[in-house]
DNA sequence: CTGAAAGCGCTTACAG
DNA sequence: CTGAAAGCGCTTACAG
């Protein structure tokens, strides 16, 4: 006997609500599908007189293209994965913020990989990233997870690693040296004659190679090893507060504080004014990153100044690059960076 | 006469690259693409057995699923749009790290719309966006032009406006009043007996609420109008130190600086204190945002919280519900704000 | 518990 | 310049 459902109509499946689809433009413009993709896809290739038929039927029905079909189909998705360690208070916003403009108009999208604080969460999200089959993936500051690296190259994505000068590259890189970038600044400390130092700095791989190619030039100079005071994530303002005064009250005495953020530096600054400190004769001040606000402070900030914007646009040059097919030959951009020094020493 | 080509073997069309998909993991577990599919998607419903076979499969041919395919099959794309204006100094960091962070173990990511400095702008993103069929769209600080907002609206995808109340809503709502805000500013204000009163204000509708309900109350208490000074976008340390030495200079001799960030604030505070003005003896300052350094600045520094991670919370919550296919009774949810009197008045 | 097969909404190589 | 039709890699209602 037949069940009382199976004798109505016809229903078979239970539908799914009605999405103005290809067909219904096609139909209603009175042409193919074909021609409504072309439409969008390639539009001089129509006809003008077609072109306004498919243009009419689209403005009528409010027709929008389910990219995820034409991803499918064409195995080009505009989108371009940012894979970083989070969002908030992150240096590589000005990156990704340049990336998404400058490809904006081609039809790209961003979508965020934030990987986090352990290795299963970043293996989980660059697999469900890796499964959403993006034209690229921007990595910044993103520790990457074996299984997951490996993953990632057998996918054949373009991958750009940026921010950093990676020893053995997933495929391209667009950085700096973070290891120089310490040097750097020890050249200018030792240049100074400025001895015994503070380092306040972030426990993340990039803020210690940047300590330590600090401390190497010191100790080559025959300067005595720094001071270190670690925090876990990147450093705030009330990190570089708390790190100079219980380094202070510590019986500490450095004429130098060398801090892994721009926040971390204003901290100190303002901690050592509290205690009526002079900056830079008594104690010098450098931050990293040279922040919208490091030119105002009083006194101004020395730091290290980073084109996270030229990053992103060497890296979207690279991926239009790839997306035409074209070879690289040079898939590793040094970007370099600068000391600006100002005001704090 | 066939062309040369034509006799080669039997290459038809160009081939992609080969993709390790479905069919191949089933082949090599011997079972069914039905039966891999549901060892990702619903493994309680295979025998031990099965999940081995198709496990080891996975594991040996380095399968990640195709997100575009299943999304495509299973009208849910696990995607989730967040749209905002940029993302460097998002204030609205928060609220998408939150999202991200309690909906990645089911597999969510994050795309995405930084709608950027002009309607056309926006209004491609936005398309892209709902073209790429995310299971919910969260707008946060993102003007959306009324042809998007009509697409947005026909789309039937879940929609939350956060970060405020709207009038007239799209769907749900999470957020707070910038006009409430404003006043209660200004019931303060009042309440401290400060009548001669520096705003600095960036220029957007949300901040200009806050303004408008902060001078209503002024106003109402007979106190004169306050000075305004407007910035285009999100207000910086600088603006707020150039604004207070422009105003000072100006003549101008406030009892009170309110300013739509607590950056600006900060560099109100900081000019202040450079011209050996007291805060708050001889002039008050207040923020907004309630950013990590205001409790650590000296004076400590009153503003307005708002807890973006509850807003993202609640968001996350009403998608989930939403997805799960539960009926929302009550779309929209008022998450406050606090006042916090610090030392700077 | 598992499989055969239809269907999701596009793109594109061919043919005309 | 335009169309018919195969194919992209999954999911899922049915059937067994």
């Amino acid at each position: 006997m037949k069940k009382k459902t199976a004798s109505r109509k016809d229903i078979k499946r239970t539908p799914r609500p009605a999405e103005v689809t290809i067909d219904t433009v096609a139909e209603a413009a009175g042409v193919s599908t074909a021609t409504v993709s072309r439409f969008f896809n390639a539009p001089q290739r129509l006809t003008q007189r077609t072109t306004l038929r498919v243009q009419t039927a689209v403005n009528d029905l409010g027709y929008v293209p389910n990219l995820l079909a034409g991803g499918l189909s064409s195995a080009r998705t505009q989108l371009i994965a940012a894979v970083i360690p989070t969002i908030t208070n992150s240096i590589f916003s000005s990156t990704i913020q340049e990336i998404s403009d400058s490809l904006a108009e081609r039809g790209y999208n961003v979508v965020l990989a934030l990987t986090g604080p352990n290795d299963e969460h970043a293996e989980r999200q660059l697999l469900s990233i890796i499964g959403r089959r993006p034209d690229g993936i921007i990595l910044s500051g993103a520790v990457v997870p074996n299984n997951a690296r490996a993953k990632l190259i057998a996918s054949a994505i373009p991958t750009i690693e940026t921010w950093d000068l990676p020893s053995d590259p997933i495929d391209m890189v667009v950085g700096f040296s973070h290891e120089a970038v310490g040097r750097a600044v020890g050249m200018h400390a030792t240049k100074t004659g400025r001895r015994k130092v503070l380092v306040v700095s972030a426990a993340g791989v990039r803020a210690v190679a940047r300590r330590h190619g600090f401390a190497k030039v010191l100790l080559e100079q025959g300067f005595p090893e720094p001071s270190v005071t670690s925090f876990a994530a990147s450093t705030t303002y009330g990190n570089g507060r708390s790190a100079v005064a219980a380094h202070l009250d510590a019986g500490g005495r450095p004429e130098l504080v060398v801090c892994s953020s721009d926040w971390a530096a204003h901290g100190a600054l303002d901690e050592l004014r509290h205690r009526g400190i002079r900056v830079p004769r008594d104690i010098a001040v450098i931050g990293f990153g040279d922040s919208d606000f490091a030119s105002e402070l009083n006194p101004s900030l020395t730091s290290v100044k980073i084109d996270g914007k030229a990053i992103g646009q060497q890296s979207a040059a690279f991926l239009m690059k790839r997306a035409q097919g074209q070879k690289i030959k040079e898939r590793i951009v040094d970007v370099g960076f600068e000391l600006i020094i100002r005001g704090s020493g």
